[in-house]
DNA sequence: AGAAATCAGTTGCTGGTGCAACCATTACCC
DNA sequence: GGGTAATGGTTGCACCAGCAACTGATTTCT
């Protein structure tokens, strides 16, 4: 091998900034759906995804399953309830936390915007073939079980959501 | 209940949260390392990356090619200017525009970092096998692919980076 | 029981980011 | 040639996210 020079590294092979690119384009087309159809920001989205399947739980769950800060959730929740898509209710058993669901409202719009996000999957995933697909998807599991294990204190703090708000 | 959920949705099963999550996840750790070691941020890795590369560039080219804001480009290049590891030269031939290039001190930080960042992603792949790695990179390049033609206008304003920077 | 630690959730603050407006320079073209 | 459009780059503004500090509720420990 050639020694002049240590390594290459050329950008479009370096897998962390080749992902970050990827997953933007395809979070920042999302987001446009969400914000112009219906209004919603991607932590807004995740939470009304969240809830839409799993009825009713807590900002804590939302945080844990869908991975965003508890500051993010906090505050989504919060411009949700006050659109009257989400409600909160307190819990008898433990007052700290409050129970969260869909409102009849809420429940309307996950029905209109799951189609929708799922046809754009479909959009993005119509290059690859079935077997690609559930590749993609092994791979992706993979490379997360990896990072959890290489950056142990992750899940605790985290946060994806790399939004590209709405705004107008 | 009597409500028939249209279609199922699955946040854990679906690309662009899944994407969204690794993509970050890969970021921030990386970001630590750039941060901490080096006090560097994201873009402006991408900017050393890049000139490390390529010699001189203008900012326009750095955009294209990293994938930035242009304005991202323009602060994160008066701060890399700022501490001295790139150097701006004027293009006689053209005034609107100036050519970048590493310093000494600059190719020696792009000297030290990238094997720290080769030796990250290997560490992040360590889990795949070569046709692994291989077929990973090219169903993202399908994607990106993909995604160029479905949002026509991306490549113009786009931006990657969710950077998540050092702070503290 | 009471003090201290822990936990769910909220919020002030800071910093980074995209957008759009702007400046200066160059290209276009009638 | 001269006016207008386009281009490279900068910057003010508004917004959003994460951190950390805080409140109030619950658990743990002695």
């Amino acid at each position: 091998m050639d020694r002049t020079s240590p390594e290459p590294l050329a950008l479009e092979r370096f897998l962390p900034y080749r992902l970050n690119v990827l997953a933007s384009t395809v979070s920042n087309a999302l987001a446009r759906i969400y914000a112009e159809r219906f209004g919603i920001t991607i932590p807004q989205w995740r939470i009304v995804a969240t809830l839409g399947q799993f009825e009713t739980r807590t900002a804590r769950d939302i945080a844990a399953h869908a991975v965003m800060h508890k500051s993010t959730v906090s505050r989504a929740v919060a411009a949700l309830a006050e659109r009257g898509i989400v409600e909160r209710r307190p819990n008898a058993q433990d007052m700290r936390e409050e129970l969260l669901a869909l409102t009849d409202e809420g429940r309307a719009i996950y029905e209109a915007v799951a189609p929708e996000a799922l046809a754009f999957e479909r959009a993005v995933v119509s290059g690859l073939t079935e077997g690609e697909r559930e590749t993609f998807f092994r791979l992706i599991d993979t490379l997360d079980a990896r990072m959890r294990s290489l950056v142990p204190d992750l899940d605790v703090a985290d946060a994806a959501a790399n939004a590209s708000e709405a705004s107008r």
